[in-house]
RNA sequence: GCUCCAGUAGCUCAGUGGAUAGAGCAACCGCCUUCUAAGCGGUCGGCCACAGGUUCGAAUCCUGUCUGGAGCGCCA
């Protein structure tokens, strides 16, 4: 199954070199989704772009388009309208084969990429020794659904959680790990994943008050970096408890990670310095070798320089940053590098990269993308904290929303007088509560703020997870009310598109391919959120309108298909953003 | 001081060059003897922050202003 508007674009493209000549190959006809139903299903904009390169009025423009437009095996003759737009309206028959198609193919219409591309998604990231918090929520969130969809089409994703396991911080925590938990370094397990924060906190205050631990804390480094073996004891101690206490809400968030840290670029950060060096590029300045940045000035309005290494000889983020963008490009040979973090480290890339491209380490078949996201907020519009001021856990975070979901759940069973098992409840309070915590995220525009509501994303009404679940939840119900077996029909199927809301529901249906491919290139989730709720509307209106088991053949089979081919669809939809289904609710 | 991001209905947000700017929530009015009403239909609601500019056409692109957020030399 060909994409109908990839189709209709090179129909286009031929028209206009027919009726023009050669010199308008390779224009863009300007084809988009109508902007108004009532226009048809696509419409072409290109005659009004023309009108001055032509010298010709643009419906007699649209005119010669359309007369040398061969269409129709897609679409009824195409009509011309208002200055120039030209509207397209599909053939039934072209939409009722398109859904046979559909119904016969795995992966629903959506055809193998012709040129996959290795691909980074660096996402989540949360530090050794500290607890996840409410801050890594959006990145994991956010760059899992995007690696799903970009391997959905076919790309080879490579997803890193490139963690913060390294820095001067681990001087601190391993001098106060020693002191404080002698056992630990002895015994396994000794240090419970629980106490992390707690742990954490003590060593900050002791290094914030105590001169004499804060002296012990910096030879601690210095013994780190030495490659000290009990340091390096207490270092790896530190990263496998963290890594336990991430992997149980990767577990709970259904998320697949390849950790490799900061620390892993260890070895590669003297040949950073060293070819920075021999581009000419590092300026020495008080003590540290630096980069002076085009564009960017310090508060004196003087260049700003990236340091590259410290006056101490120590190394920054920038250093580890460049070091893991060569190794990404030379070693796991990345043709696309997408960095999930939020909207506050655009000026850092920025500044990164520019380095990078100065050094010449970026091929030009080589894509780096940062894809920002804003701050998590309060329903208060300030920053999103526990009651008593403090950062909120991730995992608190989860578990309120599946015990609300829970409450939720409770409440209406009992309203309803329904009797359910323990199981049946726990699991659908996990999924709609994680659900809805990952849709209110993703449903959003990520690049701005984000107010974070339990009662809205729990919400049983509007653009949320449980409403979409709902949608699947109600297919379900007509497979097991008239015991159909919905995947058993094939593609010689009969598909009779007759009321409204059918021919509208088929039409979203068949667009599925189109926000995947914008996805592909904007990397905005949300767009794939709007696609199912909208998906999920258009079900309702057709279940409202349209009784399917009750209906004479053949439009009993073919509402079958339909509420087939939408379930599939919104499962698939979900999936692509980390969300499952459940067969009742 | 500089840089980046945002500003669209009462609220939360879609909409990045096309026709009369959309949705959800909230408010109000309807629809359950029929596949789960967690649903569907309707009403109300806009100076797209402001001012210029580019264009056949601007919420969308450019310039400036205002407001809010984030960041700006040895933390990540």
């Amino acid at each position: 199954m060909n994409s109908t508007i990839a189709q209709l674009k090179e129909r286009f493209e031929q028209a206009l070199v027919a009726a023009f000549g050669d010199a308008l190959a390779g224009t863009d006809p300007i084809l988009v989704p109508a902007s108004n139903p009532k226009f048809g299903d696509y419409q072409s904009n290109v005659a009004m772009s023309l009108t001055k390169r032509l010298g010709k009025p643009p419906r007699a423009i649209a005119e010669a388009i359309v007369q040398n437009l061969e269409v129709s095996d897609l679409c009824e003759p195409p009509t011309i309208a208002g200055p120039g737009f030209i509207n397209l309206n599909l053939k039934l028959t072209y939409l009722e084969q398109q859904l046979r198609q559909m119904q016969a193919d795995a992966r629903l219409g959506i055809p193998p990429l012709k040129q996959p591309k290795r691909t980074i998604v660096d996402f989540s990231s949360p530090n050794i020794a500290k607890e996840m918090h409410v801050g890594h929520l959006r990145s994991t969130i956010i760059g899992d659904s995007i690696a799903r969809i970009l391997e959905f089409l076919g790309h080879d994703v490579l997803r890193i959680n490139h963690l913060g396991d390294w820095g001067t911080q681990f001087g601190m925590l391993i001098t106060h790990l020693k002191q404080a938990y002698p056992d630990a370094l002895t015994t396994a397990n000794a240090l419970a994943l629980g106490d992390l924060t707690t742990f954490y906190k003590q060593a900050k205050q002791r290094f914030d008050e105590d001169e004499q631990f804060r002296e012990e804390s910096r030879l601690e480094v210095v013994a780190l970096q030495a490659g000290n073996e009990e340091s390096l004891r207490a270092w790896h101690l530190l990263c496998e408890q963290s890594f336990l206490a991430f992997q149980e809400i990767y577990d709970l968030l259904d998320i697949c990670v390849t950790n490799r840290g900061e620390s892993f670029y260890n070895p590669l950060l003297p040949a950073v310095v060293e070819d920075l060096e021999q581009a000419g590029l590092l300026v020495e300045d008080q003590g540290a070798k630096c980069v002076f940045l085009d564009g960017f000035t310090n508060k004196e309005g003087n260049p700003l320089p990236l340091i590259i290494q410290k006056s101490d000889g120590g190394y920054n983020y920038a250093t580890t940053d460049l070091a893991a963008l060569r190794y990404r490009i030379q070693q796991d040979h990345a043709e696309r590098i997408i960095y999930v973090t939020d909207a506050g480290q655009a000026n850092h890339f920025t500044q990164v990269w520019q380095v990078a491209r100065r050094a010449n380490w970026i091929p030009d078949s080589v894509e780096l993308v940062h894809v920002p996201f804003g701050v998590v907020q309060g329903e208060d519009g300030k920053k999103f904290k526990t009651r008593s001021g403090d950062t909120v856990r991730l995992k608190d975070l989860l578990d309120e929303a599946v015990s609300r979901a829970r409450t939720d759940l409770e409440t209406r069973l009992q309203e309803e007088g329904r009797q359910e098992s323990e199981e049946f409840k726990s699991h659908v309070a996990e999924v709609v509560g994680i659900s809805a915590v990952k849709y209110a995220d993703l449903s959003q525009n990520r690049t701005s703020n984000y107010i974070f509501s339990y009662d809205k994303m729990l919400s049983l009404q509007g653009n949320t997870a449980p409403y979409l679940l709902y949608a699947y939840v109600r297919i379900q119900g007509i497979s097991r009310k008239g015991g159909i077996d919905l995947s058993q029909f094939a593609i010689d199927c009969p598909i009779v598109l007759q009321e409204e809301t059918e021919l509208a529901l088929a039409k979203h249906l068949l667009s599925f391919d189109e926000v995947l491919s914008a996805i592909e290139e904007d990397l905005m989730p949300n767009r794939l959120c709007q696609y199912l709720f909208e998906l999920s509307q258009k079900f309702n209106q057709f279940y409202d309108r349209c009784p399917v088991l009750q209906a004479e053949e053949p439009q009993r089979t073919s509402r079958l298909v339909l509420s087939n081919l939408t379930a599939r669809t919104l499962k698939q939809g979900l999936a692509l953003l980390g969300i499952a289904v459940l067969e009742r609710m």
